[in-house]
DNA sequence: GAGTGGTCTAGACCACGTT
DNA sequence: ACGTGGTCTAGACCACTCA
């Protein structure tokens, strides 16, 4: 039975001597500190889900035997990072991580604001296959490994707005080709049916002219001004799991950037 | 005299009475935003300008009639915010603003990286006029109102990479035309000069076509994807300082964009 | 009313930089 | 040696949520 088997959800248990008491004394690093290094790892190892709700301050506060104040700056830096939120009176909860509203936030239909609400997508292609050699280096495989393809049109109110084809490794998501892209984001399957949150991701976007191809696909004339986006995205630890070369219709998106 | 006369740096006076003592008792506000937002102010009105050495934590507590604990809550949060920055065993600092290293590092030399060490700039056109209704629209003032209009040509290595229109207001800047803008980045003569630091800006980027001014400009052909990237630049107060459309040619630049 | 997080205090000791 | 910020404690009271 858990320490903590008295909680309203149950947390899974902290193993105070292993993930503290072995630092404490020797080193210099802050209580505080180490305490938000266990309470992270419970999170991205997955121990914690979103919306989970964390021990209460004065239980980390017996379990780690230190004071409230060092428990809370352990929680507030954690907060910091958006790992976890708190509310008053109830309690502290893991985050989802919320990845997709940044990037839906970063790019905007241009006349048409609003959300879209009959957005959809065509998958034209989901194949697995051994990577290139491209590929491998990009998403940081080794040779022989196995990704899946996807090619995808997305659309917005019937209009097509963008093609986009995907390069995921095979070992994360096996069966992905079966899974229904059609009706459900890409990143919300990853995450429930894979159990790969995306936390990260870093795009690298430059203007070309649509190739006779890609508009065919966007219903644009050939030599059209759109976007080349090429998106990386990153799960725990660092690891790729998307690497995705789109084309977006420069006539309806625009990015929007602030800078701080 | 101040009562900080015996500070290293001299920091301005503070006035307890009126920034804090009034709103405590009444009001539920928590002493430790009270106290951040009186420090803001000291910052954001220029009376404490950057590098400037604030008050030490006793002299804040002191002075506020608080705990140690409070005034570190208010500074934490400052530094949190990019405000100040502090040095232990040193003291408090007021930070400089660094957005112009916020957009530098938006977008990127395409193949070229490494710091431009010969970029440099072209002023083609650089008049005081009045502001078109558009204009007045976007930079938030009032119709007659009175505006520079500066066009420059952006060059690295000699290669001609940019074409920038910009607008400020010009009470914000009188005597604009007689800087050095070739040598100088506009963003620090308008910090140093008309004491005018930038602290956020939004930029909209769509990719269009070169039309034959922009080709003859820049040394590219008519009909070269480029980026179109209106930059709204604001000082402190919420105040629009620069109103600027610029096209990049799309062979030297590309935008990264990190997501979280 | 019980339990949560939010605020604040008073005091202690430490690490770091300057003199 | 002294002054700075960094860490940590033990305790108090408050604001909010929920049963």
């Amino acid at each position: 039975m858990s320490i903590y088997g008295s909680r309203r959800s149950d947390p899974q248990p902290l193993d105070r001597t292993a993930g503290l008491s072995a630092l404490t004394g020797t080193t210099g690093i802050p209580l505080h500190y180490q305490i938000k290094e266990a309470l992270t790892l419970q999170i991205q190892s997955g121990r914690w889900k979103a919306d989970q709700e964390l021990p209460t301050e004065e239980e980390l506060c017996r379990h780690y035997a230190v004071s409230r104040g060092t428990v809370r700056r352990a929680i507030a830096d954690l907060v910091q990072q958006g790992l976890v939120h708190r509310k008053q009176g109830r309690g502290t909860y893991v985050s989802s991580p919320k990845l997709e509203g940044s990037i839906l936030g970063s790019y905007k239909m241009y006349r048409d604001q609003g959300v879209p609400h009959d957005a959809g997508a065509r998958v034209l292609r989901c194949e697995r296959h051994l990577a290139s050699e491209e590929i491998c280096r990009v998403l940081d495989l080794g040779p022989g490994s196995e990704v899946y393809e996807l090619e995808r049109l997305r659309f917005v109110r019937g209009v097509s707005v963008s093609l986009q084809l995907s390069h995921l490794p095979a070992e994360l998501c096996p069966g992905l080709e079966s899974e229904d892209l059609v009706h459900r984001h890409l990143y919300d399957v990853l995450r429930e049916k894979f159990d790969l949150p995306l936390v990260r991701a870093e795009e690298y976007v430059e203007p070309v002219l649509a190739d006779a191809y890609v508009a065919g696909r966007l219903g644009i004339a050939a030599g059209a001004p759109v976007f080349l986006v090429e998106r990386h995205s990153y799960t725990f630890g660092g690891r790729i799991a998307e690497f995705r070369r789109a084309t977006m219709r420069g006539d309806v998106y625009r990015y929007r950037i602030d800078l701080r």
